[in-house]
Order: structure tokens, then sequence, then C-alpha cells
DNA sequence: CAGTGGTCTAGACCACTGG
DNA sequence: CAGTGGTCTAGACCACTGC
């Protein structure tokens, strides 16, 4: 049996709760006793249902179960794993709760994918100011350029890569009803994006993390964002059809994948006088 | 016995389990049966540990147990709503979720509160470029004014109150070390915040939320903010040491109560060359 | 109707805290 | 050491989905 917390140690006592370990970190280790000799100190033990998280998120990058699909159900993975179903219960909550699975009641449960989320444009969070919520529909996409290029020292950094490194850049405009809003330079790591063009930014129907599960099998999970008020110089200023003296919202993003390995920077100008940047906080 | 759903309608089965209904909402309906006849649609059922959480609610905003305190252990509320430990867990688990209350194992439950949480200053999302974190400390404030005042249209609306209403308004600079870095202007209701001085929003150590708590009895919970690109004018300039040229963030922030009762209305103006909001996104 | 996730209970044991 | 939250199991039943 794989390591209940500090007990066990002895062999398997029954054939059916804790039994027979398969595969699982953290297995027995007699010599672990918690407190007392054998000096181990913080001998970093992790509840079970947090090792089935662990194996489940496994599967799930290794791609297992492609985004969209369903995986097993708790009863299967429960004797997968040899586990009582209300341990696997809490691995799944917690997946679902970090928004890389949903949950559907009497269907089951279901990868996560940026495509048909009931959230689309889950990390764009830029409303028009009137409450209309996303009637506008989405953006209009026009791409200005994309291309192979060399990392600068401050993407590679960003994305986890040495200068010089392969990366492709690609800028674009997106615009609401008519209205350029948003210019956007996007940076993705050249190893995993080889291929990328300009047609598949502009012509991908939804959004564009759903077109990187697709064509690129990188699921985005988790982004962070440092926004910051600037001035556009002239070209941004053309590109967005306003003065230089018009404040943009400056939000430069890194999006992750599992393990928090970054795999996009992108850096974008908002303009705010139709629109504003909601965040809520709790 | 309360409502375990749609079905019970007969007496009670046991005394154990589910027993003798007691003061909780949706109580046994016999009429009630899910799909069928009964022409009852939508009939709003919810699961016995939301109406726990409702309940434990309820007590939280009639100050049952002040901020800080500990509530009732998991076995005594188990004891005193009639249900079993995990029921209550789970109702406990949103609510901690939630940051209403605070989990401490070996301790107990504890109402959350913004002077001692582990993580200050919650709803403030500036931070200095310096990957330094908050070593730079809490800001040095300085009060520009103080007064009562009659809410105009917009402030109205955003607090809930009618135009003319009277509310507390407040104007204060945050520095950090020294440079003026946020203008904040904040209104309150009246009614709750009566007596307010601008000594009291200056020597206040700790955050503001935590003097709210303690001198006028209101716990924020939850906020709102929207976000934009601006330009200061003369009056904010002068006041943040800045040209009127350089682009501000404009955080607009409604701070609720419980029940999303909205208690605030804050607008701020942070100055972004050697800071940036974070936000995460997932 | 079978299968899935969702709720509820009961009991055992573990890990942490404090007196 | 007793008391608290945290984990794990097992089994029952409910609610929803689709065949």
């Amino acid at each position: 049996m794989w390591q209940t917390r500090c007990r066990n140690a002895a062999a398997e006592p029954f054939t059916h709760p804790p039994t027979t370990m398969s595969s699982l970190p953290f297995a027995a280790d007699p010599s672990a006793t918690s407190s007392g000799a054998a000096g181990a100190n913080t001998p970093a033990f992790s509840p079970l249902y947090q090792q089935i998280k662990g194996l489940i998120l496994q599967s799930l990058q290794q791609g297992e179960w492609k985004p969209g699909e369903a995986i097993p159900s708790e009863m299967e993975l429960a004797a997968r794993f040899r586990v009582s179903q209300g341990t696997v219960r809490k691995a799944i909550d917690e997946l679902a709760a970090e928004n890389l699975v949903m949950r559907r009641q009497g269907k089951g449960t279901f990868v996560a994918t940026h495509a048909e989320q009931h959230v689309q444009y889950r990390f764009l969070k830029l409303l028009p100011d009137t409450g209309d919520a996303r009637v506008e529909g989405p953006a209009q996409r026009s791409v200005i350029d994309c291309r192979r290029m060399r990392a600068s020292a401050d993407v590679a950094r960003a994305l986890a890569l040495r200068s010089g490194d392969a990366v492709m850049q690609a800028k674009r405009i997106l615009s609401f009803g008519g209205v350029p809003t948003i210019l956007e330079d996007i940076w993705l790591p050249g190893q995993a994006f080889k291929g990328l063009t300009a047609e598949q930014l502009a012509n991908y129907q939804g959004p564009t993390y759903a077109m990187f599960e697709i064509d690129f099998g990188v699921r985005m999970v988790r982004a962070e964002e440092k926004i910051r008020a600037v001035l556009p110089d002239e070209e941004q200023a053309g590109l967005l059809h306003i003065t230089p003296v018009t404040p943009l919202l400056s939000v430069e993003r890194v999006a992750y994948t599992y393990n928090d390995v970054p795999m996009e920077l992108r850096r974008g100008l908002y303009l705010t006088d139709t629109h504003h940047y909601r965040n809520e906080l709790s």
C-alpha cells in the first residue's frame, strides 16, 4: 500500500481499502514513522487525494484524454487507483476548482477547453461599458505580422527560454464594432508553435487559445497579468487610430500550461474609453 | 425533517440522521415531487449543506461571532443543526473558499478579518515592480479631506442609495517610500459611517478595512473593480507631483458586505511607473 | 432504465495545537 | 492529553442525462 500518511509499514492488511501498491508515488516506506527515530525531517507527505490529483493531472498533460472529452467516471478512477470514490471526488473537486476539468451532472467529467467553455475568452477581462455584456460579439481580428525570430532577453526570461532561442512573434489588432481597441504582441516558444501562420491567427473561429489546443496541442490553464497605464508611441497610436496622448492600459500577460510551464507572453494595449478592465476581488 | 431534497414527506424515519425540523428553510413539503404532477415548476431546492451555509452566514452577519473570533467547532455546529459533521464541513468549506472564514488545523475555524489576515491589504493589487514583494511596508497615508455630504447621482447608484442621501466622502494620498503613488476618493453610506473622521483614516495602524470592522462594524467581503487608463486633471497631477500627461490607472472599486450590499465606492488613481497592478487568471 | 455526478451519513483514524 | 480540523472509507440515496 502507498503511504496512507505515516502509518502502514506492515504488509497488506486487507484487500479492499488501501491495497496493492500500484505505481503510486510515496509507496509504503517502513522507515518513516512520523515523529521518533529515523531522523528524516519533513518527509513531504501529501494526502491520498492529492496524489490522486497528481496522477489525474499527469494523464491530462500526457493527453490521455483530449480537451472536451470525458474522463473516466469517478467509480472507474476509484477502481483504477484502488481508493474510494470519495477520495477521487475530492481530487476532481480541486481540478474543477482550477478550471482544469468541468463536471456535468448526469453526464460525466470533461477536460476543460477554451473552445466550448461556457465562459469563452476566459482570459480577456475587457468589457464594454454598456452592461450589454458581450452582445457586441467577438472581436474582429487583423493580423499585422507573424514571423519566426530570436528571443530577446526579456522575452526569453518570461518564457523560460534562453536569449536567442527561436520564438514565434505575432502582432495583431482586435476591433469591436469596427473600432480598433486592442493592439497585441504575442510571443510563443518556437519549438511548440512551429508553423504558426498569420492565416491561422486571423481565420480561426473562436478563441485563439482554442486554436492553440487544436493545432498545437497546447492548453493554457492559468495566466498572470501586470497592468499599467501608458502612452502609445507614434506607431502604436497610428495602428489604433488615436493620438499619442491617449492613455492606454498596458496588459502584460504570461500564460502557463500544466506544471506552471510558461507558453505565451502577450503584451496588449487596451483602449479604455468605451471599455474597461473588470476584476473581481474576494 | 427539513427537506432532504424532494423526498421525505412522511413523518420522521429515525431519530438520528435527518431529524426534527428546527427553524430551517425549506421544511418538508409533501406536495413537491420533483417531476410528475403537482404542477410546481422550479421548486428552488437547495442541498442541506447550502442551507447550513446560509444559517452560518446569517450568524456571521448578525455578529454572533466577531471578526477574528472562533466559530463553534464542526461537531458543535453539527449537533446544533442536527446534521452530520460532513455536511457542516462542506458548508464551511465554501465559506472558507469565499474568504469569509479561515480554518486553522488543530485550533478551529475563525471569522475572517482584514486586520490579522495573513494576506493583509487583500483588495490592494498594486505591487512594486521589484519582486521584493511588500518589503516596502505599508503606505504612508495623508488625508486631504473628510466630510459629510449629499450623494450625487452616480455615487448614489453605486451605493444603492438615493440621490441626495447623506454620504461620507474622503480624499487621501498613499505614498510609498515618500513618493505619492495613489490618490483616492472614498464614498461611504452616511448612515453606517456616521462620525468618521480624518484622524481615524490617517492614524489607524493597519488596513482601513480593518478600521471599518472595529469602529463601524462593517466587514467588506468582496469587491468589484473597473480599470481604465486616464490622464489626471491639473489638481490631481499637483497632488501626485506629476505632469498632466502622465498616464494613470483609474481603479473604481465597489466593496460589498454580506448579502451583496454595497458599502463603499472608491475611485483610485494609481501611478504605475514603479508599480503595477497584478492579477491572476484561471 | 442504467450510468453519472451530487448529497448525506457514520465511523475510524491522522495531524496539529495547546494546556 | 483532549480538542480541533483533515483524511479516508463505505454505503445509501437523490438528481440529472440519454438511450
